[in-house]
RNA sequence: GACCCCAUUGUGUAGUGGUUAGCACCCCACCCUUUCAAGGUGGUAGCACGGGUUCGAAUCCCGUUGGGGUCGCCA
């Protein structure tokens, strides 16, 4: 009988750490490699912290990341699974049995109006799929709190409670609890169940090189959710970070990495995080996509910069993406490069304009537009001609006629390539820009 | 401070007693080129240190140093 059941088990506090979306995206790797049961369990046993938006929060970030769970509370509001409920904030019914259970066998006792679980003063052995044996002398532990004043149960009892009432076989969950371990041992210990095997994953480091908190850039799944990064790019990325396929190939589908996890070959030491890899890497995943598949990213991050696409003729979005695409990084980027494309006014760089709609760069647009009014075709290759052509007339460089005309039709020095770029804008924006930006910037 | 984990270029990793220590990101150079990217080629940069074990250690053991984590009526 295959017996896997794991579970990701976050607290709601409004937004999705990377390092709880990776302890997810492992939790659900093993799930899915040993045909386990991945399940969502919601710890809002703080009160404070608890709200239907927060949740939404972590739906929302599982999904976007593909992450689906057999067990557990859904978006719409019902519930998968019979091991429920699966909010703690409704299950104080089990909690407090567990808690009579530990009281009545003198394993807690009341202290100043809480309850403290008594710890047993001995050694504990943890034995960790990843760590390997890690021995706690717990002789001198101090007795700790499982209930507060208040009534309400503490961490380390509802997760240890849950996890024995949910089946769990094993918990993967980062290096930062290894600590608490004996206690959650000790915990099911004393509630005479049989505890998980426990995996601890190395914590994901920041820049600066320590736990990456709430507050570092780039700590919450929705930078990248509403930066335009794809999901798939980021989800590899989280891959990496403490495991890896082990043969030079870092760009794999997830599929493959689901067939072959193990929990053995998960690192022990801490990885940092490496923003600029996790750019690079989605880049690469950007270009790779064909137009069919880029084309709903694309309108979704243009729709949400506040560009509508469907007032365009239907293909026009599609032939500024595919031009723009090889160029950018995300769909920020891919935003940024297409504005020239979507906006009637054009936004001129300062630094552009000085550079290249100079006395000289207003001739060269005089001259180019001079040729291209009574231009009979206006495709890429004939723009390119032309362009040739004219240099070749004035006896100068192709470049003295590029420059200006990227600024003077796009308001910048760095942009796609310039005749496709001008045949996507069409003849009568193009010439509208160049008569515009002449009249503008001759002085 | 106590306890726990960790240690291969700046970063992520491959490497499990014998390798010119491999790959990727970053950075640099060159090529391509209308810009910027992408792509191609090449380059800089690493086994933290000290002891062992061994014919032979990045690989095994011990110590040191360094980094990280945990010590809440947070989770």
């Amino acid at each position: 009988m295959n017996s896997v059941r794991v579970r990701f088990a976050p607290s709601p506090t409004g937004y999705l750490h990377v390092g709880g979306a990776r302890t997810a995206l492992f939790n659900w790797l093993y799930a899915r490699h040993t045909k386990g049961t991945f399940v969502l369990r919601i710890e809002d046993t703080d009160r404070a912290r608890n709200s239907a938006e927060a949740v939404r929060v972590i739906f929302d970030g599982l999904q976007w990341l593909g992450l689906d769970w057999d067990e557990g509370p859904l978006p719409d509001g019902s519930v998968r699974g019979d091991r429920g409920p699966y909010f703690q904030s409704e299950r104080s019914g089990i909690y407090d049995r567990a808690l009579r259970l530990l009281l009545d066998r003198n394993q807690a006792y009341e202290s100043d109006g809480a309850i403290r679980f008594r710890m047993p003063r001995k050694k504990i052995v943890v034995e960790d799929l990843i760590c390997g044996e890690v021995g706690f002398d717990c002789t001198l532990e101090q007795d700790f709190v499982i209930q507060r004043k208040d009534g309400s149960p503490v961490f380390h009892l509802v997760n240890v409670v849950d996890d024995l009432e949910m089946g769990i076989s094993h918990v993967i969950r980062g290096e930062d609890h290894l600590s608490n371990t004996p206690k959650h041992l000790a915990i099911a210990a004393a509630l005479g169940g049989t505890a998980p095997r426990y995996a601890h994953i190395p914590l994901i480091l920041n820049r600066s090189g320590s736990k990456m908190s709430k507050r570092d850039v780039g700590a919450s799944l929705t930078e990248y959710q509403d930066g335009g990064y794809l999901p798939q790019a980021v989800r590899n990325y989280l891959c990496l970070l403490g495991w890896s396929l082990r043969e030079n190939r870092e760009l794999f589908p997830i599929e493959e990495a689901l067939e072959r996890f193990e929990l053995g070959q998960i690192h022990r030491s801490n990885a940092r995080f490496d923003a600029d890899k996790l750019l690079w890497m989605n880049g690469s995943y950007l270009r790779s996509l064909n137009p069919h598949e880029i084309l709903p990213h694309a309108e979704r991050w243009l729709e949400s910069a506040g560009y509508p696409t469907g007032k365009w003729a239907p293909g026009y979005i599609q032939e500024v993406v595919l031009l723009v695409k090889e160029k950018v990084k995300t769909g920020k980027e891919l935003v940024e490069w297409a504005r020239p494309f979507l906006e009637e006014e054009v936004r001129f760089e300062s630094s552009a304009v000085k550079r290249f709609l100079n006395p000289d760069g207003i001739r060269a647009l005089r001259e180019l537009l001079a040729d291209l009014s009574d231009a009979p075709e206006y495709t890429s290759s004939a723009l390119e001609a032309r362009f040739h052509s004219l240099a070749q007339v004035h006896g100068t460089s192709v470049r003295t006629y590029v420059h200006p005309t990227r600024v003077a039709t796009t308001g910048r020095e760095v942009g796609p390539s310039l005749y496709p770029t001008l045949t996507i804008l069409g003849k009568d924006r193009v010439l509208q820009r160049l008569r515009r930006a002449i009249e503008t910037f001759a002085s």
